[in-house]
DNA sequence: ATGGCTGATTATATCAGA
């Protein structure tokens, strides 16, 4: 069972990269972030016609949206929302593998703005309260400990070598203390396997976003992780592989975000 | 190097991303 999130920066717009990425990976399922369109304006009919029949969809004119596509049959899909307001910052469901039920939660954490202080910046409260949330909301529910796959575009990179300079970017947002330690508190006390990193030693690099800005982001690699695939620690034993899709950076139009796949055996 | 680039919007400048 292969899963994939992609952080697509516009669905619409971007239809075409989705496409080939399926056609070359075959994901059985594909979780998407920052689909930017209205439910009614979402491309359901092409993702159907590439054998993405099965659909849970929660998006917003313009901004965020996330969706599942899946070869796989679905249900069960709900919508949690956070910290009081209606954005489109989650989707989950339950997906059926020949009789084989698991959970998939699906997440676009705010990316929390410039200044890393609650205080002064609106947008880092928010990130702060919704990963608060997000720790409580999981934690309550104890199904969520057992067959789950959480991913999604996190906007934290939490270790040391999820970033390009550790020291560079301990003040900036997405890399901060305060967010790392409420990320690794969810994930932790979750019993969540990072499955990104149980393939790849804390040592080595891992990006999965390279910034926009620069003129040659590749040369220059000043990358970030943040997006994200999590397993229940049930699933631990069937991890097969994950991959960062980096080439898929280097399309033509492309996302900022690279897509990330899980392999997993069950 | 806190700049630079990209996308959506009843757009032609503004907001958001991170």
């Amino acid at each position: 069972m292969k899963i994939t999130t992609w952080n697509i920066n516009s669905v619409r717009l971007r239809m075409p990269l989705v496409q080939k990425y399926l056609e070359d990976q075959q994901p059985d399922v594909l979780c998407l972030q920052e689909t930017k369109c209205r439910d009614s304006e979402f491309p359901s009919g092409e993702f159907r016609k590439l054998g993405y029949s099965h659909q849970a969809i929660n998006g917003q004119k313009g901004y965020h949206g996330v969706a599942i596509l899946s070869k796989l049959e679905l249900s069960e899909t709900h919508i949690q929302t956070y910290c009081g307001n209606p954005d489109s910052r989650h989707i989950s469901v339950v997906a059926n593998n020949q009789g084989e039920r698991f959970r998939i939660h699906n997440f676009y954490v705010p990316a929390g703005g410039d200044i890393p202080d609650p205080e002064e910046n609106q947008k880092f409260a928010h990130k702060l309260s919704f990963l608060d949330e997000m720790h409580q909301i999981l934690n309550a529910d104890s199904q969520n400990r057992t067959r789950t796959i959480l991913v999604g575009d996190l906007n934290v990179a939490p270790f040391e070598h999820d970033v390009w300079s550790h020291k560079a970017l301990l003040n900036i947002v997405s890399h901060t203390p305060i967010e790392v330690e409420k990320l690794n508190r969810i994930r932790d006390e979750g019993r969540w396997v990072d499955a990104q990193r149980y393939f790849v030693p804390m040592s080595e690099k891992l990006y999965t976003w390279w910034s926009y800005r620069s003129p040659d982001w590749s040369k220059a690699n000043k990358g970030r992780r943040l997006d994200h695939i999590w397993v229940s620690a049930d699933l631990k034993n069937n991890l097969k592989a994950t991959e960062t899709f980096r080439n898929a950076r280097e399309w033509e139009r492309p996302s900022d975000h690279a897509p990330v796949l899980l392999h997993l055996e069950l």
